[in-house]
DNA sequence: TGATGTGAACCCATTCACAGCC
DNA sequence: GGCTGTGAATGGGTTCACATCA
């Protein structure tokens, strides 16, 4: 969506490096040093040329007749996606989401750090979630200049998601995940991505519509839904 | 990747119905009766042609030189992804993300509910979340088959998402939507899809990298401050 | 020999531009 | 005149096929 001058990777090839990742990462743990496109392929789900094209953008790290060190190749992707720092994050919003962010493991594990919660809600303010504890949504800018915060996460509700990214970017953040139902609206140059739970539900409803409409289920069963 | 049962809307306009869908709904509140495709463009973050190419795979619901008919598009959306219908679902992974979803208002308000969440852990099963209480991940088929579930959710550490996608096709399910950073291996068929939070934001921190690196500050710095 | 890296072909999605209807 | 609906053009991403090189 923002159009950076010299960004180098398509979006599609860049949302798949971070499964690579995962997969590399698991090989080292294993002891494995060698992996070809085909094999990396099937343990990621995609084929092979797509592979060989996505790591083709980060560079020749491959060896023709051999195929890719784990290592070095973990490391490059690791470079590339800026995952050999640690990124400082702040969540506005310690509801249910929130709450489930700020405690869940992989966020950590994957090289991020919750530096900060915030909400507006008194009766949270305080609480410790995740290790952290929760502060007034006022304090958002205090937090992210002294922690050099640059990524945001949006938990709150949909009518308060504009306000939380209106403070966000106050705030001098400038990228900002949005759980929240919600279009938001921002200045040009700061990056938003948008994850709604709901909407992938939605989406699934969609398809498993389709499939009973296709009427080719095997014993699968009489999974109707029922009417409201 | 599975067939075309008969005139099949295509993915990316799929994901972009619910959006409007939302829209649609809030704008039924406020009591606005028509829209033009330029307006709910504006209000979905794209752009009139794609707005108009999207409802047009619905049917000829517009009428020229006027716009739409609020309620008679979103009834006909509705209809579409299937949401005159409640869908039950059911939950496995009792963990931080697994409670987050069961109490998470947002689904519920958008056509599904939650029939049952189960877990391996002992010390979960009988606790009480979102209104629901947690059962033994033996139990799954029981209460799919008994509730009518066709969409399941993974909820699961990574290591058990297998596992878990494996028992839900056991119980008969056939869409599931996964939110273990696990790649999973399902039978021809069954519809998944995958919502990786960590990975959302991976992607986003490489974003943030390239605007850092097109501004020249290495340093971690406030990055564009804009006046609300 | 065997697997990478990559132009070229292909396919899907987006955007354009305008015909058609209110 | 205004706005929808849609063929046509454009662009991005995926897949193919093979030249290339350890």
């Amino acid at each position: 969506m923002t159009d950076s001058p010299r960004r180098r990777i398509p979006e599609a090839a860049v949302g798949r490096l971070p499964v690579y990742l995962r997969i590399l990462s698991d090989l080292v743990g294993e002891g494995t040093t060698q992996i070809s496109s085909e094999q990396l392929a099937e343990l990621a789900g995609v084929n092979a040329a797509k592979v060989r094209k996505d790591l083709s953008y980060l560079g020749t790290y491959g060896t023709r007749g051999v195929g890719y060190d784990v290592q070095y190749l973990l490391y490059q992707i690791q470079r590339e996606l800026g995952l050999n720092q640690s990124w400082p994050v702040i969540i506005v919003g310690a509801g249910n989401l929130g709450q489930a962010l700020a405690n869940y493991a992989g966020i950590t594990e994957r090289g991020f750090h919750i530096v900060g919660i915030v909400d507006k809600d008194e009766s949270k303010i305080g609480t410790v979630v995740g290790g952290v504890r929760v502060r007034h949504a006022d304090d958002l800018q205090q937090i992210a200049q002294s922690k050099g915060v640059s990524i945001g996460i949006i938990a709150t509700p949909a009518p308060h998601a504009q306000e939380a990214a209106e403070a966000l970017v106050r705030a001098g953040i400038g990228s900002i995940l949005n759980f929240a139902p919600a279009v938001l609206a921002v200045p040009k140059g700061v990056n938003v991505r948008k994850v709604d739970l709901a909407l992938e539900l939605q989406i699934l409803s969609y398809y498993e519509q389709c499939r009973s409409d296709t009427r080719g289920d095997s014993q699968g069963g009489q999974s109707t839904p029922v009417s409201a």
